[in-house]
RNA sequence: CGGGGUGUAGCGCAGUUGGCUAGCGCACCGUGUUUGGGACGCGGGGGUCGGCGGUUCGAGUCCGCCCACCCCGACCA
């Protein structure tokens, strides 16, 4: 319950943002630097999105199992450019059990390492491929700068590790959790992403290629919302996952990686909220409806109070939550729910008992316009489509102040300025040396090459050599 | 690691040139009146003043060292 004002999203975005979660109790500051505590309505979110992402895992064939959190050191060290990526950012564990160890133990980053061991021992012949695996789990990077949810010294993911008998069905492999992101992304959490792929400089410590799914948040900063990567051979050779063909012939497998984390928390809550709070996508909210009864005496209560009862019995289909307390009044509610995003709230008060009548509001329409009032006749159907709606528009809106800040452009000077406040759409040449200018001058990095783009004609926008395609670039998190 | 800042009740703060039993707002507990957009009265509980050491008759206040956190930078899937 919180007292006072949340500040402006358009004052102070990272201020809004950090009391924001706070207030709305999704996490705390844990005693430890860079560390939080995700609390249960932050886990709720967490909770049902690991549900939709966990069933779409299950219907494309993926297993879930669990690696320990310990990787010897030297197993990190066995691919040069992913311990080159990782080795600044470590946690390592040197004592146990008051003992100095043989061999220190890295607490997990991502756990390519570990994995790539365990598949060399169960890979034999191409009998034993794909192997389809899914963890989740929490990993640690010693990050300098932390920021709740979006980059916390530890984090819970998912992370889903592959093996496959030939580049065309790891590719394959790779591309189709893309898509599976993004469907994830778009339905369950009314978040449009731009699904691409990641430049040199931006990929993975020891994938081939990277793909990302990259969203717009409301201050235009761009967010890496969930990544696939397409290993190669890189770490079957590190680890020897070797399998004899159909040919009887000794082949390294192809392997890819790819995770969705708790940043996607921040996606949500920097994607939708307003300068009232949260709004929850209602797909994934803890709470999709909260009733609040009104009542002025004993007799007003004993008379609307049977009603809510037997409406949240109706309604046991949607995650409902009743708001019985007696020490704040309706008006209090109202904000508190508001502020922690709960997209319906219906309002019973005696009126409402006395003509067979409720009030629902919608909490991403505010005031009075935002209001419906309904008859209680086939209410669960009633509600299931302003739900439906509900998601509709959240995405509409997201999509449309994305698109509203994205811009071409051919033009280095003019770039400078979209980059300010919102997306370039540049031809690039994909040379590193560009890139890296670029973020030097401007702060604003490759985000992707969206996947859906043809090949064309063009020059690039800093060095003015040839380029094939354009590349959107904008300040990251 | 560099620059800056802050540590006093759960949160936000005040506490003057060192001086009485360390205060205020919100939150919390009890109670009564309230309740359709952030209610109010009355009565309560809660503190090793970040830590250690020093100066002093006396330290929240002055000095030294340490620790933690925040902001900016460097760094960063």
């Amino acid at each position: 319950m919180s007292e006072e004002k949340l500040p402006k999203q358009s004052e102070n975005f990272s201020e809004w943002y950090n009391q924001l979660i706070q207030k709305a109790e999704l996490a705390d500051y844990a005693p430890v630097r860079g560390c939080m505590v995700v609390r249960p309505y932050g886990w709720a979110l967490w909770e049902n999105i690991q549900k939709a992402l966990d069933g779409r895992f299950k219907e494309t064939g993926h297993v879930n199992a669990a690696f320990p959190m310990f990787i010897p050191m030297s197993f990190l060290e066995k691919e040069k450019e992913h311990v080159e990526g990782f080795s600044p950012e470590l946690a390592i564990v040197t004592i146990g059990g008051g003992q100095t160890l043989e061999e220190p133990l890295v607490v997990r980053p991502t756990s390519e390492t570990i994995i790539g061991h365990m598949y060399s021992k169960w890979v034999q012949s191409y009998r034993d491929l794909p192997i389809l695996i899914n963890q989740w789990a929490n990993v640690v990077r010693w990050e300098m700068r932390t920021r709740m949810f979006l980059r916390t010294l530890e984090f819970y993911w998912q992370e889903g590790h592959t093996a496959h008998e030939t580049a065309e069905e790891a590719e394959e492999e790779t591309l189709k959790i893309l898509d599976l992101y993004t469907d994830f992304a778009v339905n369950e959490a009314a978040v449009p992403v731009i699904p691409g792929i990641k430049s040199e400089a931006e990929k993975f410590a020891g994938a081939n290629r990277s793909y990302t799914i990259e969203a717009m948040m409301r201050d235009t900063k761009a967010l890496q919302s969930g990544t696939s990567h397409n290993l190669g051979q890189n770490f079957a050779k590190a680890f020897d996952i070797t399998y004899l063909d159909r040919n009887n012939e000794l082949q390294y497998a192809w392997t890819t990686s790819w995770g969705v984390s708790t940043r996607f928390v921040g996606a949500i809550i920097m994607s939708h909220g307003d300068d009232q709070g949260l709004i929850l996508p209602p797909r994934l909210a803890p709470i999709q409806i909260v009733i609040v009864p009104i009542y002025k005496n004993e007799e007003a209560k004993q008379k609307v109070m049977p009603v809510v009862k037997q409406l949240e019995k109706q309604l046991k289909q949607f995650r409902i939550k009743v708001d019985d307390r007696e020490n704040v009044t309706p008006g209090f509610k109202f904000n508190d729910w508001e502020l922690r995003g709960v997209p319906l709230r219906i309002e019973i008060g005696p009126r409402d008992v006395e003509n067979n009548s409720l009030v629902v509001a919608q909490r991403d329409i505010p005031g009075k316009e935002g209001k419906l009032f309904l008859s209680m006749d086939h209410i669960a159907d009633q509600l299931t489509t302003i739900l439906d709606d509900f998601h509709n528009r959240l995405l509409q809106r997201a999509t449309d102040f994305r698109d509203s800040h994205i811009h071409k452009t051919d033009n280095y000077e003019e770039f400078k300025n979209i980059v300010q406040q919102g997306w370039a759409y540049a031809y690039w040449c994909g040379n590193a040396a560009c890139e890296a200018a670029i973020k030097d001058e401007t702060k604003a990095t490759t985000r992707c090459r969206p996947l859906d783009q043809e090949k064309s004609e063009g020059k690039c926008v800093y060095c003015g050599e040839s380029a094939e395609y354009r590349t959107y670039f904008a300040k990251a998190y």
